[in-house]
DNA sequence: ATGAGGTCATAAGCTGACTTTATGACCGGC
DNA sequence: GCCGGTCATAAAGTCAGCTTATGACCTCAT
């Protein structure tokens, strides 16, 4: 339905080391020796050496440099350890997400967010919070505005964030940070190649693929657009930022999304900007609370992470 | 040395499920039953229902709504899965790379490019490379502008991607793109709270931690603070971008880096940039090849997919 | 030069996770 | 009531990765 069957997908996994593979590598370019590494990571040094060394078969490169003094990484070996960096990156991510889901019921400092910031900010948030406060445990619901609204007056929640475009009744909060809504289109799109910036007109005459009804970031554009004549019948309607970006990469057509949701297939070029002119389209990113008391402790550290109310 | 010996670092691999766990998860998600994802990803049935099954165990979320109609995921299982698609997506990205690499020797499109792009940029654009022509086999070597401009002239490599102010000699080339220079801290340092933009005086008698003399980063840093008294001694010089900023998040002082290489670190927080007045800290990406005939075939398949010269 | 301390590689045996095949239980539609 | 779909369970085989034990090599200091 959403033309998202893909490629023809061969195993990625046989291609990929595993993330033990490419923690340990990383390990190894920071220690620049492969026992030190071995042990960095929990493991003998053999362990660490056949590991290595079946890394380089599969990926049919030489990763390292030894010698008796040592082991550096080879030029190829240097590419393939940034790569690995934002596998493992991407797993801390992951990792810091999941812990706060896991310790839902027991943790002291409950958070509740919109899907778009739980699915693309708090995560490395929380991955610093846990830097500075380690023993900090974090629990993390994930709904729409007025669910987080909900949970914070309930006392269900300690600290909220939401976009839009006006604090829920009851609550307290401050901007955090800003977030534009983009017009994207596959490359091969003919608006991909066009020099002069779309007019509103023109983007609201446009049938695109949109998230559904009720969604922030539509509510945003319906507004901004209604000026121009409202919105034209979407040409898709779909559930998910996710599922919207595949419609929109395997060509379906234009849609318009946060910036927040499109850092990686901006840059790869499995998506691309088309600028447009005359219409607002920021809304702001709020972390809100209970009215009355500024957070305090975990909270108060979290909101100083994301870069206000320190 | 660095202070990048990190955090007391618990085996990350145990507590996040493989690659091939995620990427039948993201299965599960697109076709909404086990059996077909298991078959998806040429596993049996049983093998998918155990494997799910573990991850929740290892996660302590339960992921799926099992039904006699299918699978679909729980409200947890989204937030995992759309995390389980960032590492699922940084895989495929190291795969185009190290497939690129292991290529080197015999095929048909051999790309040379500094590392900034070689390592932020090219894994994605061969990603959509494949998609358009899965039978085009990439060759990747990486190198300082001069490297790439002798392996375009010596007929070693058939297009190349350089940053710099000017395409050099004997070559031809287009702007692909701008990256811009920013000033960054960790979100402890008293810069990331200044409300006022950062003066060039200012930063060119702050000492900085930098790449070592000869990165085009530092190049172009140079130039632009050369009327402001040029810079200070630096407080660092080390030898790779991840390094520098490793330094700068373990609060070692500012660093100027590509927004390229910065996108994870600001949205997360790990680093917050500071607004800098009255400094032009832009650079161009330029693809370039041999001087006289635009590259055609592959080549010119892959200039196009990064958004210039169809 | 010779021994100490560092490096990495190899060999052998063990463990455990993941797989497949073969079932069974459940639900809904015809 | 039976068929086609779903998922779960059980038993048995395979294989990758681990550990322990050892060896070879280089460098430095004595």
């Amino acid at each position: 339905m959403t033309g998202n069957d893909d490629v023809p997908r061969t195993p990625l996994a046989h291609r990929v080391p595993d993330l033990g593979a490419l923690e340990l590598l990383l390990a190894v370019a920071r220690h620049g020796s492969l026992g030190r590494a071995a042990r960095d990571v929990g493991i003998t040094q053999p362990a660490a050496s056949s590991r290595v060394r079946s890394m380089e078969r599969q990926l049919g490169v030489a990763l390292l440099d030894r010698s008796p003094r040592g082991s550096r990484l080879t030029e190829a070996g240097a590419l393939v350890t940034d790569w690995a960096r934002r596998v493992v990156d991407a797993a801390e991510a992951f990792d810091a997400g999941a812990q706060a889901l896991r310790d839902r019921r027991d943790s002291r400092l409950r958070v509740a967010a919109s899907m778009t910031i739980a699915e693309y900010l708090l995560p490395g948030w929380l991955i610093a919070l846990r830097e500075e406060r380690p023993d900090t445990a974090v629990s993390l619901l994930a709904g729409n505005s007025a669910a987080v609204a909900r949970r914070l007056v309930t006392g269900e929640a300690d600290l909220g964030f939401v976009e839009g475009l006006s604090i829920p009744e009851g609550l307290d909060g401050t901007v955090i940070a800003h977030d534009r809504l983009v017009v994207v289109v596959a490359p091969g799109h003919p608006w991909a190649r066009r020099r002069t910036p779309l007019l509103p007109g023109e983007l609201a005459a446009t049938p695109l693929i949109l998230r559904e009804h009720g969604s922030g970031t539509r509510q945003v554009l319906d507004a901004a657009l209604a000026v121009h004549g409202g919105l034209a019948q979407p040409l898709l309607e779909l559930s998910s930022t996710t599922a919207v970006k595949g419609a929109a990469e395997s060509g379906a057509g234009p849609c318009v999304l946060s910036e927040l949701a499109l850092g990686e297939e901006l840059s790869a070029r499995r998506l691309v900007q088309v600028p447009v002119a005359g219409v607002r389209l920021r809304r702001q990113l709020r972390a809100v609370w209970p009215g009355g008391h500024r957070p305090t402790g975990p909270a108060r550290d979290l909101l100083s992470l994301t870069g206000r109310g320190g």
